[in-house]
DNA sequence: GTCTATATGTGGATAGAC
DNA sequence: GTCTATCCACATATAGAC
């Protein structure tokens, strides 16, 4: 059977009729995404994945190559399911700028939540200096980047028409776009999805709408 | 002479006659500060913070029992003045709570900016995991939470008082409160002190006024 | 496909010369 | 006070058995 490599993680063409490695490397992904959202990704070990998955690190070579290549894996993971949620929301032009924006925010604000791990790692790997010495997963690394920044650019083309059609009061939407995306994005840094307290428990969606709400009141102004 | 061992750095008594020893004793938390912004606390090794001080680990040993107590000392020192700044601006209630909030926010940004490495630093170890087996650091790890629990605390009464006297709207002081942070923390995610682009410049100054009134704005919803 | 055993390099920390 | 030399633990990655 043909196999396809692809950022340094083995996957058989689309539709695998038996599924199961598909299956199996994604299990090897989720557990190295929980693994370094909670210890980081230097200070995560080979055999610390193991451990998560309840074996030895024969198995996560098996599926990757090296660490490095994992942790390229998780990034993609998580920008793309991103983008893949958020990007019909900035296309549907039918609505205000506003309400436009409003969705995107809330949308982002729950795949925070609901994707913690990979969108963690994510974010903490935005750090340019992560794959420096690493020439192997350097244009992988070049990919993530402009995946990045072509996501960026749907919230900064919203505010942008917003500014201009006078809903929004920003007289610079570049700034304004990261003052929104750290409002949202800073949810990775205090949501811990296993100990949630049971008293005065808000639910996912009532932060994200609040935090949607507070992102679009400050871009009105 | 007589010394003092605080957090695990060696430490004349306050007023040192000869001052140098407190001097050599800052360069090597400076250059730990700005190597674990550039690199993370895991990615940098004893001899990286050397190497950026032009000498070797001997020198780093002979101020520093660990790495882990440089970090510590680099905690706080980050939080130690941030709140040094802000808490006088927080305590003037003189002002009504939006204006006082704004002098708060635009404040923080500008830490953010001018304090960079430290700043960095400081919240990407807000991870609770990041001291875990470490025990001889747990006292002083503990010891930060709480100085960063008080420090949003000042936030929190600041955002409850206007919600109170109607001057914000927010149903969830503690969330909005998040939502702020959130905004101004993330400065330090894409602000480089180093590599500032000349052309379409924007002063720290204006970038923590704009942010400091996006915050705001969102608040009063 | 998953395991154990191991080669090889590196990092934190210490000892002791100067 | 700063250096060099060194110990020891651990991490990445590979080889090869099952």
């Amino acid at each position: 059977m043909t196999e396809v490599i692809s950022e340094g993680r083995i996957m058989r063409p689309s539709i695998a009729t038996k599924g199961e490695p598909a299956r199996l490397a994604g299990e090897v992904l989720d557990a190295a995404a929980r693994v370094f959202a909670r210890q980081g990704y230097e200070g995560t070990s080979i055999d610390d994945i193991a451990d998560e998955l309840g074996a030895t690190k024969g198995r996560v070579y098996h599926y990757y190559r090296s660490k490095a290549d994992i942790l390229l894996d998780v990034l993609n993971k998580g920008q793309q399911d991103l983008v893949d949620i958020i990007r019909p929301l900035a296309e549907d032009t039918t609505l205000p700028a506003d309400q436009r924006l409003l969705n995107m925010a809330r949308a982002h604000a729950e795949v925070m939540m609901y994707q913690h791990p990979y969108q963690y790692v994510s974010l903490r790997s935005l750090n340019p200096n992560l794959f420096d010495g690493k020439t192997a997963q350097r244009e992988g690394w070049r990919t993530i980047r402009k995946m990045r920044e072509e996501y960026e650019e749907l919230f900064r083309a919203v505010v942008e028409e917003g500014s201009e059609d006078g809903t929004f009061s920003t007289t610079n939407p570049r700034l304004t776009v990261r003052g929104i995306l750290g409002s949202l994005n800073w949810i990775t840094v205090w949501f811990h999805p296993d100990h949630q307290p049971q008293a005065k428990h808000v639910s996912k969606e009532e932060i994200a709408q609040t935090l949607a709400k507070f992102v679009v009141a400050g871009a009105r102004g």
